[in-house]
DNA sequence: TCTTGACTTGAAGCTTACTTCAGCTTCTAC
DNA sequence: GTAGAAGCTGAAGTAAGCTTCAAGTCAAGA
């Protein structure tokens, strides 16, 4: 049913913007499906496309590939994600960039109050040390969405 | 003159709430600066706690450690920076802010019209593709703030 | 003086998200 | 039918920001 529009890693490269070695990997972590043909090559149904965007969007919230992998998970696999589907994850990220948006208007709001006044002072100060729980977390890398990193200038 | 006030790593480390290992990377680093005594071992003046708190802050707005290094780089190096050296500092972060702050309540803003309505599409889809210019920028890992990224629930 | 505990170093390890490479196979167009 | 593009795989490389380790040194109190 339907087997015409099936694509290939190039397709959906181009089509997505993403790189090949990103869908395969992408592939290889379960973000996206593919079927093989004879020959062994991936062949993508258009909805990957969707769920790429979604991918992309993500990331570009700041989420990792793990977390993206869970919210992908959460759409049915039985039939064709909705809108309604669709709408649902995103309802999860807007509290995320609620959460984000107010932390970052209170680093704004800070700045001048707290590093003019001079009570930039480790410990006690909210902008150096907020959370108060900093030393609790792990290593490793925490993403920024590109978008806001762009231009320094 | 005041070598009495000297710390040590060890010391810097508890009153920064920071590692030792990462007081050492950041001197080895460039980012602080620490002299040695008769033993080899590092001394810290206490203006590097106020240092460390800036590359703190700094962190959790985003910046990576060398537009950190370049921002402190900025800094006079023949007096201890004044109130008015850290403000015009943390000047540029407002900047950024505004523009993460602005970045972030567009993806807000479009999320609920742009998923909800169907037009996820990539190429097409502002959200999906912000800024139009993702392709041009290499691999690497971006940072976002722990704070902002804290509970998911 | 002796024993801890703090400190030193360089090198290697870790995580995320991919990219790159090598060596080989398949596909497509002429 | 064949050249050359495109695809396949597993393994290794990359970047950032640290942490961990090994092996040895320094410092401070009993």
């Amino acid at each position: 049913m339907g087997e015409r529009d099936l694509m290939s890693v190039g397709q959906v490269a181009e089509r997505s913007g993403m790189a090949t070695s990103a869908l395969r990997y992408y592939e290889r972590e379960g973000l996206i499906a593919a079927t093989r043909n004879t020959g062994g090559h991936r062949r993508f149904e258009p909805v990957v496309l969707r769920r790429l965007a979604f991918i992309r969007a993500a990331r570009h919230v700041g989420l990792s590939l793990d977390e993206i992998r869970e919210a992908l998970g959460s759409l049915p696999e039985d039939r064709t994600p909705t809108k309604a589907d669709w709408t649902r994850l995103s309802r999860s990220w807007r509290k995320r960039l609620d959460a984000e948006i107010q932390a970052l208007e209170a680093l704004r709001d800070g700045l001048d109050g707290c590093i003019g006044c001079g009570c930039l002072s480790l410990r006690t100060c909210a902008l150096a040390n907020p959370g108060d729980r900093l030393a609790e977390r792990g290593p490793g890398a925490r993403h920024l969405p590109e978008p806001l990193r762009a231009e320094e200038a």
